[in-house]
DNA sequence: TGTCATCCTTTGGTACGACTAAAGTTATCG
DNA sequence: CGATAACTTTAGTCGTACCAAAGGATGACA
């Protein structure tokens, strides 16, 4: 079927991104399997090779090819987490300018502390447990700074979970990968792993009385800590 | 400079992405001016139009380039919105899935909500006072559907910009893109838009009175009537 | 003189062919 | 039978050529 739409575009990749696309969702194209060659996509597509190239590099732009320096693109069916890893280069321009970070960071704030009202209301018996063995989880590691941080990532990620909306799961991973940069240079210490320990003991407090004041206004205090931590470490210019 | 490892990464376009970006970010090229030609550019990196075409094209999926078919491109400095457009295509093909639209409209239920409490607790007098002003223009359109969604939106939109926090405004925008398909092909009764004018009114008072539970109670059931506006265009298959 | 139609130049979009180097595959040899 | 060498495939890059649209220059005409 080498139809050659009449594409006011003005571009022809355009049409073959659709067609990749569709071919991709509707499975034609199985998920984690490699793309067909290019010169295959360029007879198939009745296109020459620069625009199979172009069609190729827009779709692994939008994530839904994973290619690798010279290797094959595989299909990835598009996630919330390719959405967001999308605007992975412009936010990391964005957090060189001066304020980035903070307005990240506060907006992690705004969210994180809504998702914790959310959780002091609704949470179920399940997502209690979870948090429970996520904390003994992470006071077990307060002397241990690289489990610590890797428990603290886990407690904060199951706020995001209890939603149950599989958007701000992805949204948390993209906080940690954003922030990453800072956090990762910043000295443990295990007095201050006590601090965050204990502050997330707070949170669960409040999660657990069902008292959605307590419990935003814990992990305001502990976010807002932890971002003077950074600033003791970094300085104000961020 | 530590350009440490001059091309291992078997991909010469990034580099002359990055190159370019600095240049952006520089402003040695000034931001809203075209492009130099392509010709050009291969000259002055020293490589082929291939290689400029697929740096060009990079830069403008990352909002950095505003590339038309026929134009020269055009320099942008990246903003939050742009790393908001970024995930543009992506989120389109997630919104095409069942219960995309509902898990997106769920987080701007759940980062409003946030928005309209601190607006509660920390509004300025002016903030108020544009706030009022928008429910004026809002409630003397109730008969002008077009205008009233206009008004609608820029009440709202009040609302990101309490906080001062340059990425909320772009979430906005982002929210009112990614959910207009649904929004503009409901039905406009002034009917419903009179109920919506009401919301407004209580969610306005919530703030104003200072009383953080009454305003996100307001806007909750605001955003939630309006979801089930939408499924009552639509059904429930979103 | 000012406006409009026309020509010419610039410039992005596409095609084709060639070459390189790395990845993948097969054949070969110990 | 396993390690290695030889071969094949394939993405990455380059160069050239051509087309068509955009933009600017030119000239005719009112």
């Amino acid at each position: 079927m080498p139809e050659i739409s009449v594409n006011k575009s003005g571009r022809a990749a355009d049409t073959v991104v659709r067609q990749l696309s569709e071919k991709i969702q509707s499975g034609e194209y199985t998920d984690g399997t490699p793309l067909p060659p290019e010169r295959l996509l360029m007879e198939e597509f009745g296109i020459s090779r620069t625009v199979v190239r172009e069609a190729v590099q827009a779709l692994s732009k939008q994530g839904m090819l994973e290619a690798r320096p010279r290797h094959r693109p595989i299909v990835r069916k598009p996630g919330y987490d390719a959405a967001i890893s999308a605007m992975e280069t412009v936010v990391s321009h964005l957090l060189n300018n001066s304020g980035g970070v903070k307005n990240l960071f506060d907006t992690r704030i705004l969210v994180e502390g809504a998702l914790v009202r959310q959780a002091a209301q609704q949470a179920q018996r399940d997502d209690i447990a979870a948090l429970k063995s996520a904390l003994e989880a992470n006071g077990a590691a307060i002397d241990d700074s690289e489990e610590f941080y890797r428990t603290d990532r886990a407690f904060h990620a199951l706020l995001y979970e209890i939603s149950h909306n599989p958007v701000l799961p992805s949204l948390h991973k993209a906080y940690v990968t954003w922030l990453a940069p800072q956090w990762s240079r910043m000295p443990r210490l295990p007095e201050r792993n006590r601090v965050n320990y204990e502050a997330h003991v707070r949170i669960f407090d409040g999660i657990l009385m069902r008292d959605p004041d307590a419990a935003e206004a814990a992990l305001r205090t502990h976010l807002e800590q932890a971002w003077s931590q950074v600033c003791e470490t970094f300085g104000e210019d961020l």
